[in-house]
DNA sequence: GAAGAAGCGGAGATATTCACTCCGGTTAAC
DNA sequence: GTTAACCGGAGTGAATATCTCCGCTTCTTC
């Protein structure tokens, strides 16, 4: 394969991944072309087909998420430590945000697809059990809460304002969210700590750019 | 007007605001006269385009979210009671996640939007800040963080799943932002609490069924 | 309970958007 | 330098959405 090839291939997956997150799998593929800098044609080169496309999405989608869930499994001895890490990972990556909306439309029986839920489903339980074993993770706190909320938060918000704040006060949010897992204090949030004023502003001003 | 004109607007506004929330500020105007029962004649009647219904959803939205802040801050003695009280009633009105999404396409600067929000935001501001002046609410969670959260709680999470599932999962992950918050051990969450295989169950089930 | 005003529904013409293909030109690889 | 792989984007046809028109129905009032 081509070098231009291969590069073109990952910056479709990484611009159908953040469209289907923001807009449901109905995005329009001439918009995933163009967000990914390049010809409609290339799209369906490499996937003839919209459900080609979100299969290729969402397969990428749940190997990040199993390899990020068993890198934090290994590299933190705390087990609440590397829930954290694996949430804030998942964050980063994106990722997290688009397997529900394309599960809403993909077939979940097909076998390749169904095998990467399980792997990657059975590596964030595994992070979860650990972290209810030490007594870290609220008992009634499960499975499904921890990653529904992680979708909630990964979502991107709507509403007028800059991708990268939007981002930012994603993972503020997140940290919010750890903090009252754990239960104590928690450290510090970080982030755009904004009030009303500011918020209003902020959109204010973009809502004006964009008009 | 009639009484059977003004059910009508209000089922329209109801449907609009549910489909909105769900699929944002583009939804087919057939499908919301469809979800509100009457025909698509009947919405242009009271709504001439888009744009107005867009207003009318969002105007009704922003007014439900202000008495119910004004309502709270009255019936509870203490504050974070009150803020708690705020965040559940306007969960049930289906109200939250539909004003970012409008906002992103509406004038703000309109005055009878801009004044909606103004005392809409006000009154949540004042629960907010009564919850910081008590103690009970961490310094550092802002207005900003706050409407945010309830926000991405109350937009429909995406994915097979029946709508009344989705909608008590909302609720129970509203409980647990609140303990969060809240800082101790908190009360029962209340509502489903899924392992990884009832959710995958579950999810399965229905995408048979809609297949 | 009859008259009439107000309101309703949905078929269908028109506009818009979207999916997908074709081919002349470009670029990486060796 | 050659060649095979790859690319871009205009254009066509299909699908979907918007909005209007008009014959029928339902409330209200006296």
């Amino acid at each position: 394969m081509r070098a231009d090839a291969r590069r073109n291939l990952e910056q479709l997956l990484a611009a159908a991944r953040d469209l289907v997150a923001e807009k449901g799998p109905g995005v329009a593929l001439d918009e995933v072309a163009q967000r990914a800098g390049v010809g409609i044609a290339t799209l369906y080169r490499r996937f003839p087909d919209r459900t080609a496309l979100l299969r290729g999405v969402v397969l990428d989608a749940l190997e990040r998420t199993r390899v990020v869930a068993e890198r934090a499994a290994e590299e933190h001895d705390d087990a609440f430590e590397a829930l954290a890490a694996y949430l804030r990972d998942a964050l980063e990556l994106r990722v997290s945000a688009v397997i529900p909306q394309v599960l809403d439309v993909l077939d979940l029986e097909e076998p390749e697809v169904a095998a990467a839920r399980e792997a990657s489903a059975r590596a964030t339980e595994a992070l979860v059990d650990a972290a209810h074993r030490d007594g870290q993770l609220p008992a009634d706190v499960t499975f499904a809460d921890v990653g529904m909320m992680l979708v909630r938060i990964a979502r991107p918000l709507p509403g007028p304002m800059p991708d990268d704040l939007k981002h930012d006060l994603a993972r503020r949010h997140l940290e919010l969210f750890l903090r009252g897992l754990r239960g104590g204090d928690g450290g510090r949030l970080g982030g755009p700590a904004l009030d009303r004023r500011e918020l209003a502003e902020l959109t204010r001003e973009v809502d004006r750019r964009t008009r």
